[in-house]
DNA sequence: TGGCAAATGTAGCAATGGCTACGGATAGTG
DNA sequence: CACTATCCGTAGCCATTGCTACATTTGCCA
């Protein structure tokens, strides 16, 4: 007889997909934290922000453009659609809430800043609302 | 002139090498889970545990031997090499740390589940220690 | 032992995100 | 207006992680 493997109550959906949500997510709060910074958001920008290349940031703003989450033209800036803004509020939001939750822990700035860009992408609704009940009692 | 671009800290540091990084963490760690619960890992246990064909497993699996992870022969189970049980270990360690400080902080056990999967390998040496202390203190 | 079912491996495709090299567009400046 | 420097796009390479389809190996049971 063979044993079940317990599966996974449900994450490893597709690391292919989360990556590329992830990367989503990234980028639109990248896009929107370099507009209010200097008013406009070049391919180059975001190649800076990110250390790749501006051939990897092209490509995924091609992408995302089609996935009307960007808008841009050729040699033109970057910019939010409606759909890429409202994604990008939720995102910095709980960017914003988790960073403030490890300093609140006690985990210095520099790692902080680190671990939290990290964190976000996995922090689901229940936990996000954990850490602002922690934040709350402070 | 020119603004600059607040370079990330550090973050962002080559997305690629560290999804790479993640999936080893992932594989040793059910890889030594699967062997605890049921005395070996086959391919296609892994390959239920993480919901994917087992021609990813397989993939994935010989690029881990010759990292020296694992070890493995053709039609044979997956062991995990000194290198791979020692990583191992620290991967199932922190994982526990976060799913136990999740489950502190309030969050329900399902989700306490899913986000530790995701959060744990974004957790550094100074955020973790942060969550050990918050747990001593209960 | 023969044969079949299950487990693995291999071939080959797609999507994503890295890169270098090269060429075209834009914009600022003399 | 022309030039040049900067910015951006395209071509084309690699690695990783998905997949289906097909081939091979193993192991068990009649």
């Amino acid at each position: 007889m063979k044993d079940k493997i317990k599966a996974r109550s449900v994450p490893f959906s597709q690391t292919r997909s989360r990556h590329a949500s992830e990367t989503a997510e990234d980028y639109v709060e990248a896009v929107m934290e370099l507009i209010e910074e200097k008013g406009e958001c070049r391919v180059l920008d975001l190649a800076r922000y990110f250390n790749v290349s501006h051939v990897t940031v092209s490509r995924i703003v091609k992408r995302l453009y089609e996935e009307e989450l960007l808008y841009t033209q050729p040699y033109k800036p970057v910019e939010l659609t409606p759909k890429g803004n409202s994604l990008a509020k939720k995102v910095k939001e709980r960017h914003a809430i988790v960073l403030d939750f490890l300093l609140e822990l006690g985990v210095d700035k520099a790692n902080a800043y680190i671990d939290s860009e990290g964190i976000e992408h996995h922090v689901g609704p229940s936990t996000l609302n954990a850490m602002k009940r922690f934040l709350k009692k402070r």
